[in-house]
DNA sequence: CTAAACAGTGGACTACGCTCCAAGGTCAAG
DNA sequence: CTTGACCTTGGAGCGTAGTCCACTGTTTAG
């Protein structure tokens, strides 16, 4: 598959890809020509990625784990244990957000909703 | 309130506040010997800054808002609506992560967990 | 009076995640 | 054989959110 396909199949541009490629996060392989040709599970391997954007994890984060995964003895166990891990910190990302909402909650109606109920930014986990 | 209290207080570094004045999230007066000087209310205006932060808003659209509260015929009514609003939003980014979460536990434990199984990233709302 | 602790300015620099561009190579259709 | 779609590279630029620095001015304590 090459790089047009991939960008219009993955939702990106081809650009991105190439930047993804620049900082390791995907890996091509060459036709004899130059141009770049992906394996069709590419496009699943940005799906996921996109996943781990919105979960707050940088490239950077995604680009090591996707290492890992690489050298893992079984691909497809080393997956689940990065999804379970990803579960937990989607977890966590609901219980601060439960709490933020619960202080918002709390100065709602408040004469001075500005004044602090403690709590406020527990800090940026990912 | 000296630019040093103020940071301090909200916990943050002075630059990052004279940083946050450039992009017009603070207004500062001006003290004769050309110190900022904030009034005490500053540092709970920061810390709700904090909190959007935390929500995903951008400094320009913190910036924005903070500008219609202060055009608001009631102050604190205006606050409470803006606070009504993030609560929408926090409700809806756990929402989104329910989503991300049921999606990715389906994957956890499956041969092939990268398969798509639809719904991944619903895209950036705020 | 001097030293330390504060304050001010402008400008350079960083990291992240792209995005765009120019100049050129490759390939299939007509 | 040309046209157009597609590909290559390198490098520049952008927006966001700071961070750091040098140099200078002010205030306060000993």
């Amino acid at each position: 598959m090459r790089i047009g396909e991939l960008a219009a199949q993955a939702g990106m541009t081809r650009d991105t890809i190439r930047f993804y490629e620049k900082v390791g996060l995907v890996t091509g392989r060459r036709l004899p020509n130059g141009y770049r040709d992906f394996p069709p599970e590419t496009v699943a391997w940005l799906q996921y990625v996109r996943t781990a954007q919105a979960l707050g994890f940088s490239l950077a984060e995604i680009a090591r784990n996707g290492e890992a995964l690489r050298e893992a003895p079984d691909t497809a166990e080393a997956l689940s244990l990065l999804f379970e891990e990803k579960l937990q910190v989607i977890d966590s990302r609901i219980a601060e957000l439960t709490t933020l909402r619960a202080d918002l909650a709390l100065r709602v109606g408040t004469g001075c909703p500005l004044r602090p109920t403690g709590g406020v930014l527990p800090g940026r986990t990912p």
